[in-house]
DNA sequence: TAGATTGTTAATCGATTAACAATC
DNA sequence: TAGATTGTTAATCGATTAACAATC
């Protein structure tokens, strides 16, 4: 399907097309040419019909590409169109607001547990989902098969669980948690999202004299 | 001070260089060589070197870096020796959770009001900080002059406030919203976080042969 | 057919890595 | 002094941009 292996900076701009493609469709756009995404997106248009021959031929000379099947494709690329069952450990402060303010279905995944130790809020729903206790982990990966986690546990905790959580069949961590996760397992996927950074890097911007603006 | 402009990937690895120098400091470290930094953090130490020269000459031949000294550079680089009053717009789900989450001080920042529509929560404290009306907005950007606003509004608030928090003083934005603020003016900043488009990309990972591990 | 725009190859640019002289 | 490791220049690698033939 795909030829060889797709750069991390190709990857990372498929979500962004994806959803430009999507505004687009909402404002009744059937055609697109790359021209004109790149216009919109600050990017070049080269770099668009580089990025999408990548994985197929999607568009049409002398026409452009059509937003709705373009944007089918890319979802299919990015797998949207399975939901991945997936667990959230930790449903402190940012863990419930992932919970909830996140669309899961629309990213390719679907929530299926959420753990944490505090006797407290066990049992307690969010959305659809009820806050179970980490000794029924064991029961709901085996009803669920979940191969994606979200931590927003404490980093102690988050390392003490990864492995168990690789036996159980985890293969992608969504990290929250304050330091690096890195896994020497070649099949285990790892997002690490720290916001401290992102917010450091715009004291940076804020400090120094000359300023950056918009996406990198 | 900094020779010429620095690159978006150099500003980006800097929180992280902060961060593990902090670790060592915590676990006794004195002394550290780019070699050892750069196998702890998964670079090269090449690249370790021309980094910290963009900035200055911070080590000592034969001997490496000073980890306490070279920790307090670079977080004077970052700006985290200062700290820039910073509000909130929106205590949904999400700004709650940033607001308690963060550390904001230990970034170079200090939450100096927090702003929300529904009448049901203001005057409610996260943290320090009592939740306002936007009414308030220009008292509070009076008193503490705020040069840095998280945006966890929805998108179309987000577009429409932003001009006039640009003319209160704003110059950098840390996006939350579902879309990629993009701004005119050369001195304002915007961080785009886009948490679902991180998601997708582990759906990406996912559901691809080739799995990537560890950082990018 | 003529005009537009793709897919793709070639050229450029920038970032990472390697090498090594300087020096602690 | 000898060994280690930096700062920095040169080489390499990869990603972005430009160009253009193919084709709708």
């Amino acid at each position: 399907m795909s030829k060889n292996t797709i750069s991390n900076s190709v990857i990372r701009r498929l979500p962004r097309y994806y959803r430009f493609l999507g505004e687009l469709e909402t404002n009744g756009y059937v055609r697109i040419s790359s021209r004109e995404l790149a216009e919109k997106m600050g990017l070049t248009a080269s770099q668009i019909r580089q990025d999408f021959n990548c994985f197929g031929e999607f568009g049409q000379q002398g026409y452009g590409y059509n937003v709705a099947a373009l944007k089918i494709e890319i979802g299919r690329i990015l797998g949207l169109d399975k939901l991945t069952p997936m667990i959230l450990l930790g449903a402190g402060n940012l863990g419930r607001a992932i919970a909830s303010h996140i669309n899961f279905e629309s990213k390719g995944f679907k929530l299926v547990g959420i753990f944490d130790t505090n006797p407290a809020i066990i049992g307690d729903k969010i959305g659809e989902v009820a806050i179970s206790d980490m000794d029924e982990l064991d029961e709901i990966c085996e009803e669920y098969n979940p191969r994606c986690a979200i931590l927003c546990i404490p980093k102690e905790a988050a390392s003490k669980e990864v492995d168990r959580l690789i036996d159980k069949g985890i293969r992608a961590f969504w990290n929250f948690t304050h330091y690096d996760l890195r896994i020497n397992h070649s099949d285990v996927s790892v997002e690490n999202v720290h916001l401290g950074d992102s917010l450091a890097t715009l004291s940076y911007r804020l400090n120094s004299e000359s300023k950056t603006c918009g996406n990198d």
